[in-house]
Formats: C-alpha cells, sequence, structure tokens
DNA sequence: ATACAATAGGTATATATTTATCGATAACAA
DNA sequence: TTGTTATCGATAAATATATACCTATTGTAT
C-alpha cells in the first residue's frame, strides 16, 4: 500500500488566494506575515490558514509569522506553478479567448502553446497573440510538444471527441469548461469548471434571502 | 431563532447537473427514471441522488423511480430558476462576452438585461445582443428596472468601486468572477468564481500523478 | 395469491473538514 | 532576569458531508 496522502481539496484551492495576497505583499517589501493577518484579510479563522500553508511544508515562527518568500515559492512549488504546464485549447470562442486572454494564469506557469477550432473564419488568426490551428491538425501538431493538459472550451456535442483527441496527443489532465462529464482512460485526470454550479449557488441564496424579508 | 434549515453546498451544486441530464432526458420522451440511472450516468452512488434530489421535497415511488417532469420542475423552483433573475453585466471584455454569449445561463432563467463598460469602443455596441453602455450611466439606468444580480468580469483594480455602483443599483447579489474578495453591505450575497482555484486542483492533482509514475 | 426484484426513504456509520483548545516558543518590555 | 504577549503547532471537538445498511413499497413474474 502506497499510502498517497491526499490533501484536503477546499485547501488546495484557497492556496491561490493566499498567493495572491502574499505576492502582493512581496511587491510591497513585506518579508513578515503572520496567519492572523492574512486571516483577517479573508474574513477567515487564523488556525485554518496556518493549517493550509501546512501542506506546502513551510513551518513559522511563533511572535513573528512566515517568511513572504519562502511561503511564495513553496505554495507554488506545491501547486506545481513554478515550472511551465503546456496546454493546448480547444474551442477558440468567446470563452476559449477569455481563458487566452486572461494574464493571471500565466502566473501559474500556465503557457496555451496553441489553440484549435474548426472555424475557418478563426483558423490561421492569432488570439491574444496566441495561434489558432484547424483541430484536424491537433495530433499532429501535439507530437514532440510535450503539451501536460487541453483546455476544453468547446461546445457540449463536440466534447467527448475532443476529449478523445487530447488524450491521443498525450495530455495527463483536461481542464473541462464544457458541462459533459467525459470519458477518459485512466491516468488522464479532469477537473471541470461548472459555472451552472456556481450559479445554483447564487440562486439559492438570493431565493433564501428574498423569503427571509 | 428563526432556524433558516441550509442545505449542503455540495447537493445544490450537483442539482445543474442532474437537472441537465433530466431535461435530455424529458426532450427524448422519457417520463420516468430512477437514481440508480442517474447514478450511474455520473459515476456516483444512489444514495447520494436520492438524497440531494429529495431537497426539492419531491418523491418518489419504489420500483418505478421519479418523474421526470416533476423533478425538473421541482429542481428549478428549488434553485428560482423558474421565474427570470434580471442582471447587469460590468465588463464587456472577453470573458463578460463569453458570459454573454452562453445559452445555458438563459435556460436557468438569467436574463442579462444590459452591459456596462468604461471603453468607448465597447460603449454603443452590442455583444450577443445585448447592448453596451458607459459605465458612468449604470446607477441611472438600473431605476425601476429591478436589476437582482450584478456579473463581475471586470479587471481587478475595477472590481470593489464597480461592486459599490451595484450596490447602489440595489441588486441582492454579485457573481464574482474577479479575484478581489468585495467588501459588500449585509443583504447582499456574493458567488465568486475562483477559476485558479478550479486550476489549482488539476496542477495538483496533475503533479500527484507524475509522482506516482 | 405468492414470491421476487427493483427501488425509494429513513437511519446509522464513516469520513472529511472546520473550529476550538492548549501548550510551546520567541520577541519585547520592565 | 522575569513576565507578558503574539504567534505557531499539535491535538481534540464539532460540524458537515458521504456512504452503508436496512425496511417498506410496488410492480412483475410465477
Amino acid at each position: 500500500m502506497s499510502s498517497v496522502k491526499s490533501f484536503p481539496i477546499p485547501s488546495i484551492q484557497r492556496l491561490p488566494v493566499y498567493l495572491r495576497f502574499l505576492k502582493e505583499q512581496q511587491g510591497r517589501g513585506e518579508t513578515l506575515i503572520s496567519c492572523t493577518r492574512i486571516a483577517e484579510e479573508f474574513g477567515q479563522l487564523s488556525v485554518q490558514v496556518r493549517k493550509d500553508l501546512s501542506l506546502t511544508g513551510i513551518s513559522g515562527r511563533p511572535k513573528i509569522g512566515y517568511r513572504v518568500d519562502e511561503l511564495v515559492d513553496a505554495i507554488q512549488l506545491f501547486l506545481g506553478w513554478d515550472r511551465p504546464t503546456r496546454a493546448f485549447l480547444v474551442g477558440a470562442g468567446s470563452l476559449g479567448s477569455a481563458i487566452l486572454g486572461y494574464d493571471g494564469f500565466a502566473d501559474h506557469g500556465l503557457r496555451i502553446v496553441a489553440a484549435f477550432d474548426t472555424d475557418p473564419k478563426k483558423i490561421g488568426q492569432t488570439v491574444h497573440h496566441c495561434p489558432v490551428f484547424d483541430l484536424k491538425e491537433i495530433v499532429e501538431r501535439g507530437k514532440g510538444e510535450n503539451i501536460d493538459i487541453g483546455i476544453l472550451t468547446v461546445p457540449s456535442l463536440a466534447a467527448q471527441e475532443v476529449a478523445r483527441l487530447l488524450v491521443q496527443v498525450g495530455v495527463g489532465g483536461i481542464w473541462n469548461y464544457t458541462p459533459v462529464r467525459l470519458e477518459l482512460p485512466p491516468g488522464v485526470v479532469c477537473e471541470e469548471v461548472k459555472l451552472s454550479a456556481s450559479y445554483a449557488v447564487l440562486s439559492n441564496r438570493l431565493k433564501k434571502n428574498d423569503l427571509q424579508i
């Protein structure tokens, strides 16, 4: 039994939030920071921040706090954001374009090497400095490129077929912006961005507010 | 004590997934469905599906299952997706445009009444049939419009200020696509779409996969 | 009629996550 | 030096969520 200890997903999801704040502090020349300080910034409890940060293996010093540099490096290392992750994006529509245009991901080591689409009007163009190729060429263009992940921003109907192509390209993971549950071979991980789920939570909370008034 | 029973967020987040599937079944003329069937579709356990569906108050019949129509209506009612939710979207860039262009939200009752931006090139245009106005006009244009929510797809720096304007418009909730934690008056709910959090989970799982091989 | 199988629904257990508590450490002030 | 305080780190308790189990119901086959 290989005892693959797995980390709390909510903690992992909070790390980028801390990272952003820590980088901001770093930019201001701050060298030390306490959990208390981070916690009050985000309306959380300091214990939780401490526990989250402990995932990275960094320890702080009583009465002092943590070294900002150390934390930034450790979080990035923990998330694998210290080295580039090479990606193909499929579906250069509005959503694909939004992802290509968001600088934040570059900070996370994400390098979108190429985009693919089936629309002749898009093929041959560049979107936010990223070339758009014909989807037909994706497997061929993937050869020797060492693509780590595929970003799926295609219409639902095309999702499974494109996922299959991405697997052929050799990706280890798919970042799935479609609402489709993909069938993938073991070893290929999939992370779904469920915007409807987020909207559902908002709707439900709005409704509850209404009823209370 | 008003005993506001609150529902499990993970359950709420799964409901749209079921809803999508149920509507699909409805389209195929299916009138009945069992938890077992839904569960196998999504690789879940039937008990969990049953528990999730029970939030809506609908009960099924042994050996038969649930009535598809009844479930669809009940889920939509539960989420508040049975009646229109009127929204202003601020930030008509790629991401805003992607949201304006995604038909799925219309199915959820979301009506994006108008978009706002500060870019003169965008003001006066329409994006996916939605007019783009000058952000300066937002409070004036909000009068009498009964706007339920604001969708925030602006650069981080503008986020807090725009949120303040949306509150002035009278929204009850903000769907926040920026990584900024907003200061909002009590009574205004905020749901954050954290794409970096999602990417963090993917990165972490990719990294773990690497190490195992 | 009766037995059987599929299914919902409730209850109990297990797991995951958050929150609380307490002791230890190290800076700072008296 | 000694006391005080802010902080970390570990452990324990509480809460939330997921899973397992059992019972009741009802259609179908015998």
